[in-house]
DNA sequence: ACGTTATAGTTACATTTGAAACTAATAGCA
DNA sequence: TGCTATTAGTTTCAAATGTAACTATAACGT
């Protein structure tokens, strides 16, 4: 497998982007990789999408959320976050309520069977995560946090 | 408005994934914020898709790619390639051949009016690119290049 | 209490995306 | 040469996603 090589235009007064040092494009590959990894995990396994994963993730830190508080903590749109719920439900492995002194909320929870999976893919998630840190040296992954705290702010518009 | 805290699971034995720490998550929010950052530059004023950009960068750089060379070179799959080329070509952006001893290759380049797209875009998008990384101090962005650079083998399956 | 405005959540529609099947052309090999 | 396997690229169908409109309930100001 030669490398095919081909001549970068002629005039080269256009300055076009080198994409492999381009950093959006750099973090969207990574990114991908990174989650497809691990949604390949339980993917299959539980027919459960990522969107769904992370309102359960959500869900097994902070009981009795709203649909709204949970698109809040998982950064996903409200649209996003009843769709998700409404497989969940469906699935059996998440509970709705709803809210005492206001109809509109909901009061969400996992049932028996969602705390079942969850204890099955957190662990599993959490693997990856290591695996990808461990390819990076102690100080490099202090600065990677450092860097992603940094950056943040950027991101929670 | 006062943060609206809830309490942690009460038997707690669940060791639940705190998504604001974890690094798929984290990755995947910085990456969608900064592309779209960008995005929003070009797509309404071309209505130019991410893809479709990508493809052009690529072609910017180098002449008379195949339809495959550009996917190797965007780490976009095939069909993405295909289908943002359709737009291109039919904008009059970019101009499709078919090589002359392989009549299944195309053999891409930008035209006239793919260049003076290029050439209004690529500095806007180094611009919010700078805009990102100025968040960081010099030597945060070092560390951040060498970051990437090591994971970078781990997005390139 | 009443009309207006805001909020929680869902539904509908349009666009995007991905996977697999498909077509056309080339390469490999007997 | 002729058969089979690969490769380039497109099409098709289903699932995922985003935007806007909608329903129901609650909050607010008078």
């Amino acid at each position: 497998m030669s490398n095919p090589r081909k001549p970068a235009p002629a005039g080269a007064e256009h300055a076009p982007l080198e994409l492999e040092h381009f950093l959006p494009y750099r973090l969207s590959i990574l990114s991908n990789t990174v989650s497809q990894a691990i949604a390949d995990d339980y993917q299959r396994k539980y027919d459960l999408g990522m969107t769904e994963w992370r309102v359960m993730a959500v869900l097994a830190r902070f009981h009795g959320l709203s649909a709204r508080e949970v698109a809040e903590r998982t950064a996903m749109d409200k649209v996003a976050v009843s769709r998700a719920l409404a497989r969940l439900v469906e699935a059996g492995r998440v509970h709705r309520d709803t809210h005492d002194g206001d109809k509109r909320r909901s009061v969400l929870s996992l049932t028996e069977a969602g705390w079942l999976i969850h204890d099955d893919v957190a662990p599993m998630a959490r693997a990856r995560e290591r695996e990808v840190l461990q390819k990076l040296d102690p100080d490099e992954q202090q600065w990677l946090t450092r860097i992603l705290d940094k950056l943040q702010p950027v991101a929670q518009k």
